[in-house]
DNA sequence: TATTGTTATACTCTATAACTATA
DNA sequence: TATAGTTATAGAGTATAACAATA
């Protein structure tokens, strides 16, 4: 098999994958938008706006709504920043640190379901695999 | 390691991929959406319009307004059913072929070329771990 | 009566441009 | 003057409810 059928083959497993995936959800009223910001500032910690945007890569008026909706709904809350008073410092809740904790348990006892049915090698195999992933995309 | 180890590790990296292979596009104008509206047409050919909406999980007259933005840009077609006067068969035109084989294309040189940086034994890995989520996302 | 597609309406996510407050 | 955040406005994607045409 070539370099680029290689290729072809992972870039269609990881996009039907990532589908699934996304689908398992542990509340609706929570768009992929949003909870991709509570699940960033879960993972990376406290974000101004602007870093907030940036690392999403949407504009900040965009962001800023997305982040008006969190607060909101009670999952994030903004306290201003005590030295440069133009930033707003935007941290997770008890509320949304319990949601992300709630869709990531469920997303992979979904995944954890199904690899049950492979075999050890073939668990492994993806382990090591999901290893080389993340170094293709920080690459 | 775990199986529910090995399941986060692949669900993170796979997210993580999935992410950085979806802003490798051909053309900026159409969303994330729009496109897979036309990658599924490439992909199963000739839909009606409900059989889009089903496939891509969205409500009908959410497909609708996407379909039309499509038609209008040029990408897909509709026709009248010859036999059942209620149905529009939908498929794409020689510019969404065209579209979607530059946006694949694109998104297959990107990993080629971060794959080209593994070793052959690590490529093959991943080939054979595609067929593995292949599996996983279908069960 | 049931199904297929569409229109009406409303809310979220997206963007750019313009504004306010602070540095 | 520059930067951080916000508001104004507009276009696209989502949904449910209601409608028209056809089976």
């Amino acid at each position: 098999m070539t370099i680029p059928q290689q290729s072809s083959l992972l870039r269609m497993s990881t996009f039907r994958l990532a589908r699934r995936l996304r689908a398992q959800k542990s509340d609706d009223s929570v768009s992929d938008a949003q909870f991709a910001v509570l699940a960033t500032l879960s993972i990376h910690g406290e974000h101004t706006l602007s870093a907030l945007a940036e690392r999403e890569r949407v504009s900040a008026p965009s962001m800023n709504r997305t982040v008006n909706c969190l607060e909101e709904a009670g999952y994030l809350a903004r306290a201003e920043d005590a030295i440069d008073r133009r930033k707003t410092n935007i941290s997770l809740t008890a509320s949304g640190i319990e949601l992300v904790e709630a869709t990531v348990s469920k997303r992979d006892a979904w995944l954890t379901e199904r690899m049950r049915a492979l075999t050890a090698d073939e668990r492994d195999l993806l382990a090591r695999a999901a290893e080389l992933m993340g170094r293709l995309a920080t690459q």
